[in-house]
DNA sequence: GATGAATGAGAATTCATTCAT
DNA sequence: CATGAATGAATTCTCATTCAT
């Protein structure tokens, strides 16, 4: 047996660092942060606990890590800013984008609506996710600027409103809610 | 000397079980049911942690309390059900009168979206918010069916996702949030 | 209405007091000291906590106070003492006596024997219960001794245990056992 | 450096298991079940009061793993089912083995005798420890059936109160009790 | 890297006892 | 005399984190 190289240790670290993420966060949505204990994510990704404090400083490091993560994945998927100007077709496109990813990551927006719930928590995302929220926020502006709108930042903020508002009703009911029809609904009195 | 009367100890009681609601009610929100102690409640609302006892069962009596109370409150105030049908003016009526508690109550709501998120917690309440919703969902349901929508009860779902959305991101951000113009814009859109 | 005279205050403070001991020694039977709680006993007694201490220092006075009297009851009860000597006939009838107090005053028993098991507890009554057992141990030597028995102190020893023993397993399990038997079994075997 | 083995650990946890229970099963017979808390037996056991429950579910996990302990090896040391029938000679050996259990391990015999004082904690063991009593009781009606008694179930529960009330005599006075005599007259007496 | 034993701070809860009324 | 609100110390239990191996 040869020795792993660097690049195997490096592949395997960076494995199990997400295989941690992954549980963490499913169990973190099931259950709630506080609920959580590390323990659990250990017993539940098949490693010990001491190894988790060889990949994450510690509790509060590993959520902060999972919703870095999940913030920069929402940022990259969905970034609007192609050319900073929204047609129709581009908004109804953002539009399933946006619940797409409801649905693919619906742990992630469980745990980002539980998080956003605490303030004493949520100071430490809601800057980043601001920093996520905001150019969309300008985009919708920018739209319905352009259409004319009497007042568009309220017409944005009631947007923005509606997407937290079905997204929340959404990943808590996922089996029952009418999501597509929703969705096609919002298209048609929003765009 | 004599002992006091039983009105005077229940106005003790009273007092004194309101105040930890109170306090509580304010804590909880402000920092989440989990990470909330009783010591805390207890600091500050200036009595020892074994008093508390006196009052509630445990923590989750505690909390009970607190939501029974203000979903009982809710429910009296904002009672939809006075003939069972909804003109053009009761609709706009009923939408100031839902978000004018948000702004009084908004510690109440604050609690309630954060235990909405955690499900150990959430079937406790689930069962009873949906007591307070379902009449207001027929209510809308009603309404955009003589109203000749397609489909009202999507349309209906889409108004409830707008109101918990407007109510989740103005309990915590109050300050800076354009509730009354989004409501203007919400009877435009909707009624 | 005139005020009550000292003679009918002493007769209710008496009985007050006599009620408490009841009922504590009901509920110190059947949960263990421990477990039994001042205000349980108050709720069951229907008096207040306060007054509890009005009658007693404390639980472990109150606990002392039952123990003394019972014991005194015994001892007055079960006296022995008439003179000195104990035929067959009285030996049976000691017997006898014996076990129909275990039978009137199970609860104390089994107070009795729940104490003796523990050593910290136990030496407070060790000393009195003493009191009561030697004199019984004594006529019991004698009797063997004049029976002219081989070893008449641990013959009076075994039928201690055997007292004990019989007490012990019939205080705890009344209805079904075989007492009247086992009595007359001893009397054959040991009188 | 490398991880301590699976042997290692399980030495670790047995060793540290039995050290924990000898250590509770003497504070519980000293002061009883309800008054030894779990701080002092950590403390006595020289480890934290969390380590306790990694091994232990908790203070009832504890007391039953220490009672269950118990009953098994009595039950193994004295089992007396060898052929199902009792000669003079296997009776007194019988005699001797249960005494010789009791001088061995009176901490357990202590702890016995005032848990089956106690109702509330009693249930657990008394099913059990029933399944251990149970045999002997029925070698002693066999035998004393086999002998021409007049009533061997009497004379058998006799022999049994005897068996605990010189058991609970004795070790709770181990240093004056003349244990042997009595042993001795028991045999004399009822073999 | 990997393990899980071990710690210690803090949580919820109970209860004997005190005391203002 | 009587009440029960109020206290505070003690109890059981949990869990993030550390560390010897």
């Amino acid at each position: 047996m040869s020795p792993r190289t660097q690049q195997q240790l490096d592949k395997i670290r960076k494995e199990r660092k997400q295989a941690i993420m992954d549980t963490a966060l499913e169990t973190f949505a099931e259950h709630g942060y506080e609920s959580t204990s590390i323990s659990m994510i250990a017993r539940k990704t098949d490693i010990s606990k001491g190894l988790m404090y060889n990949y994450f400083e510690g509790k509060e490091d590993l959520l902060t890590s999972i919703m870095t993560e999940g913030i920069e994945e929402m940022f990259s998927m969905a970034d609007p800013n192609r050319d900073g100007v929204l047609t129709k077709e581009e908004f109804e496109y953002l539009i399933d984008g946006m619940f797409e990813l409801m649905r693919v990551k619906s742990n992630f927006y469980k745990l980002y609506f539980s998080l956003m719930m605490q303030p004493s928590v949520s100071k430490l995302f809601m800057a980043k996710m601001n920093q996520v929220i905001e150019p969309f926020l300008k985009l919708f502006v920018d739209y319905y600027t352009k259409k004319g709108a009497k007042n568009p930042m309220v017409e944005a903020v009631l947007v923005g409103a509606l997407f937290d508002g079905i997204g929340f009703n959404y990943v808590f009911n996922p089996d029952v809610y009418p999501l597509d029809e929703v969705i096609k609904l919002v298209k048609e009195r929003f765009v």
